[in-house]
DNA sequence: GCCGTTTTCGGCCCGACTGTTTTCAGTCG
């Protein structure tokens, strides 16, 4: 269920492309474009702002606060209804191929009547279009391939599948003759959950070699464009990807140029025209005497902004400008802070691995403790028993320590069910080292019966967290309509934590539900929930998500000593 | 339309690439 504020920050959007769509002022578009960004990052839920607090959202003025009010109250904003009249539905769907822009969907709308993609096809099959004013053959080339890229389905790639790819590419370039440093960059490094192309950094004297060896890579189905300083490829998968190169001298500043997110850049570069001087990808300069100040590393650059070095996974203009400046940047979780993993599987249930393959790789990894959690019985098709959780805790007892010292706890992931209970009665609950309780069924629940299942599993005095709070899958689920600020003030109350689960398609909680979660005192527990050896590593991903989400370790539960950990697990109802 | 240790008016991030233009407009990120 998308925020109220993404819905409006979409209408915001919409609303800035119908200005270009109907000749209206750019900056008045720029205006509304950077409004719907700041709306759909704003923390707060729109739904709690009057329109003197919607009017404190940065980039929000009378205007755009007197639309949003009017959308509030009356699910509609007139002004935008009266744009949508005069332009046809079809023509915003136009911009959204590659190299057509507003410009040239009103050319094409005015001179031939193209209102859709489809119409715009037909005519350009019918070679109507070619030898309008600034169209000749490549342009119109171009936009029949844009066409077939954009219905070939623009859907952006997991995290996890760009990463493999943008090691590859980094390994490959940084590997050629005369490159003296390579990196990926982009929302790759920012390490967002879907990324929409990947973008490469390189550097060195002679860019030549290193675009050859990308445009050589048996992927690459086709060149978009190159250059000397810049070469853009989409691959077989419909990736784009992205390599730019510059001197080595000014790593640092392209460095952050192109890891943005580019409201984050848009800030920095603010900052610097207000002290007189330019930011770009060649480093920061004085406007007067055009004398370079900061290139070569990323340090120096923010530090000759007046900032410490901000992590990549903070860059999204979520206020880590203003926190930095404030000497309040947080000290992000980082992977070697993990103590443990709290949800894991075995071959018990749906696991690959065994036990014994499980904890030796996880020993491998570190951990001083780790907990085994497979499912409990009511999740039927896992054909769990009692005798079969009892004797996996014998099993667990017996190879605690046998591992280089690390400890075993034994646990389970229960089910809360429809109603919000779980499996089993309290007193076998009592027995496991920790419980995790995740939704597995009735994901259509309407909204209140959701948030009222999910309270009462946060009240159990056994449930110890809550496995993938939204059972959002990025490729195929949405996450249940739920009341996430109420269950959020119940887990803080109870002393429940919520999991940042690490799987790459799940990232649940998300950024910013983590964000919002931490206001109400929660804590974390960052999980791979492992069904098999390799998946544990997972956990990169979970504490990148954290980090997004401005956790430190204190935050997180698996971060603590074991004695920590356990005085935590002993929830308040359970104390005397 | 928004915004202000330079401003309530006059700016608004900056640069690369392409194609068609012979000096630049449009698009993109």
């Amino acid at each position: 269920m998308a925020r109220l504020n993404d819905e409006v920050g979409a209408l915001l959007r919409e609303y800035a492309d119908l200005i270009l769509l109907t000749g209206g002022n750019a900056f008045r578009a720029r205006s509304y474009e950077k409004a719907a960004r700041s709306v759909g990052g704003y923390p707060e839920d729109l739904a709690r702002l009057d329109e003197d607090g919607i009017r404190q959202i940065p980039g929000v003025g009378d205007s755009t606060a007197a639309k949003i009010a009017e959308y509030l109250t009356t699910h509609r904003i007139l002004a935008l209804d009266a744009l949508r009249a005069k332009v046809p539905a079809g023509l915003r769907e136009i911009t959204a191929i590659p190299t057509v822009g507003p410009k040239t969907a009103v050319q094409l709308y005015r001179q031939l009547g193209i209102s859709s993609v489809d119409e715009l096809r037909a005519a350009i099959d019918a070679d109507k279009v070619k030898g309008l004013p600034g169209l000749g053959k490549r342009a119109v080339e171009n936009i029949r391939h844009g066409i077939e890229q954009v219905s070939r389905a623009g859907e952006r790639t997991l995290l996890s599948t760009a990463l493999d790819l943008a090691e590859e590419l980094v390994a490959a370039i940084g590997a050629v003759p005369g490159c003296s440093r390579c990196a990926y960059a982009g929302s790759v490094r920012r390490m967002r959950e879907t990324v929409g192309d990947i973008d490469v950094l390189a550097t060195a004297k002679d860019s030549g070699p290193l675009m050859a060896a990308l445009l050589d890579r048996p992927e690459v189905a086709d060149v978009i464009g190159s250059g000397p300083t810049k070469t853009s490829v989409r691959t077989d998968q419909g990736l784009q990807v992205d390599l730019r190169v510059v001197p080595p001298a000014d790593w640092g500043a392209a460095l952050i140029y192109f890891t943005g997110s580019r409201a984050h850049n848009i800030k920095l570069r603010g900052r610097a025209v207000k002290a007189g001087l330019k930011l770009s990808e060649y480093g920061l300069f004085e406007v007067e005497s055009g004398k370079k100040l900061a290139s070569r590393t990323e340090k120096e650059v923010y530090a000759a902004l007046g900032l410490p070095l901000i992590p990549p996974t903070l860059r999204e203009d979520r206020g880590e400008i203003e926190a930095a400046l404030a000497g309040e940047l947080p000290e992000v979780v980082r992977l070697k802070d993990l103590r443990g993993d709290l949800h894991t599987h075995t071959n018990l249930t749906d696991g690959l691995a065994s036990l014994e393959a499980m904890l030796e790789a996880a020993a491998g990894l570190g951990y001083q403790y780790y907990a085994v959690t497979d499912h409990a019985p009511n999740l039927a098709m896992q054909r769990m028993t009692d005798d079969k959780m009892l004797a996996q805790r014998e099993r667990a007892r017996a190879l605690d320590r046998s591992y280089g010292g690390m400890r075993v706890l034994h646990g389970t992931e229960l089910n809360i069910d429809a109603d919000g209970g779980v499996d089993w009665p309290a007193e076998f609950l009592a027995e496991f080292d920790l419980c995790v309780a995740s939704i597995h069924s009735s994901f259509t629940l309407d909204r209140a019966a959701q948030t009222r299942r999910l309270i009462r599993a946060c009240e159990n005095p056994y449930v110890n967290v809550i496995g993938h709070l939204t059972t959002r899958l990025l490729d195929r689920r949405q996450p249940i309509d739920v009341d996430l600020d109420a269950v959020f003030a119940a887990a803080g109350r109870t002393g429940t934590a919520l999991e940042v689960n690490a799987s790459p398609n799940r990232l649940d909680l998300n950024d910013e539900q983590i964000l919002a979660a931490r206001r109400h005192g929660v804590r974390f527990a960052i999980d791979s929930d492992a069904h098999s050896v390799p998946q544990l590593a997972n956990q990169r991903f979970g504490v990148a998500t954290a980090q997004r989400g401005w956790l430190g370790p204190e935050d997180v539960i698996n971060t603590w000593s074991l004695t920590r950990l356990r005085r935590f697990l002993r929830k308040p109802a359970l104390r005397g």
